[in-house]
DNA sequence: TTTACTGCAAAACATTTGCAATGAG
DNA sequence: CTCATTGCAAATGTTTTGCAGTAAA
């Protein structure tokens, strides 16, 4: 189990010919310990405590690389700009609530044979489904009267 | 039937205290016209060619008044940035193919049952639902020898 | 030592907004 | 006539890029 994924992050960059910097290992592990959906700038503010130099190109080309190694999702939260969150061991998929803007994560089960099915007979392949919504949780639509 | 897309616009707007002009007109025929999926930049080269003085401003105003009545849809397909097309009257989702670009429509069957499902129990409203996939079709598949 | 990476500031984009002029009703 | 709408240009907000200096390996 033990999936240590600054580990893994540490051996993929190095295997690549590219080098473990203590920016990287700090955004890294900011991402991984927060259980939020940060923006670009949210990280930055979090990263600049610990390293008041680090720039914000630096979050945004660290970001990259580890949407690249896939140990990080970018999502279109409503209409947005990117928020991003590590890669989760169970995929879940993302409930934006417009009165509060908390977001609520959940799971779609057989999404993968859903989607399988769904195409059956077109022969594409699919490599990565979008899937999110918009509405009112259950507080919020108290307050709306319904 | 003839849900005429012009006429029910004019009657909205009118409706609305706002006002009818020929850019707006304009702007809605392309895209009841069109059956590919614009973006404002292309939205406007095309209008410039019927009305050269047409701004760039002028059509985003357009398409947000649009998105507001319900006319037009506004997706995200892939990470880039906003592509436009008329409410269709059978609502569909999109696939992209990351090798040719090419945005294929394909509807999901009984799409709000199996969205009412997943979250029951949980008591949210889901008011707009953002789904679309990426990967490659059967074309560029055979390309990348699969 | 080598050259990937960083910080910074400037550039690139997509989209929005302020404002005086225009034109729909 | 009124005032919603327009075109333009300037402003915004997000993300990217060029470059000289810094630091992993």
């Amino acid at each position: 189990m033990n999936t240590d994924t600054s580990t893994q992050f540490s051996n993929s960059v190095r295997e690549n010919g590219l080098r473990m910097t203590k920016q990287r290992a700090l955004i890294l592990d900011i991402l991984r310990k927060s259980q939020e959906h940060l923006d670009a700038e949210a990280l930055h503010d979090r990263a600049k405590k610990l390293d008041p130099q680090i720039g914000l190109a630096t979050i945004y080309r660290t970001l990259a690389l580890l949407k690249n190694f896939g140990l990080v999702n970018e999502y279109d939260l409503g209409e947005e700009h990117g928020h991003f969150e590590t890669t989760p061991l169970t995929p879940h998929h993302h409930f934006t609530c417009l009165g509060c803007k908390k977001i609520i994560e959940f799971e779609i089960p057989c999404i993968d044979s859903f989607i399988q099915d769904l195409l059956l007979g077109d022969e594409m392949i699919v490599t990565r489904a979008h899937i999110s919504f918009e509405g009112y949780c259950s507080s919020c639509r108290g307050k709306l009267g319904a």
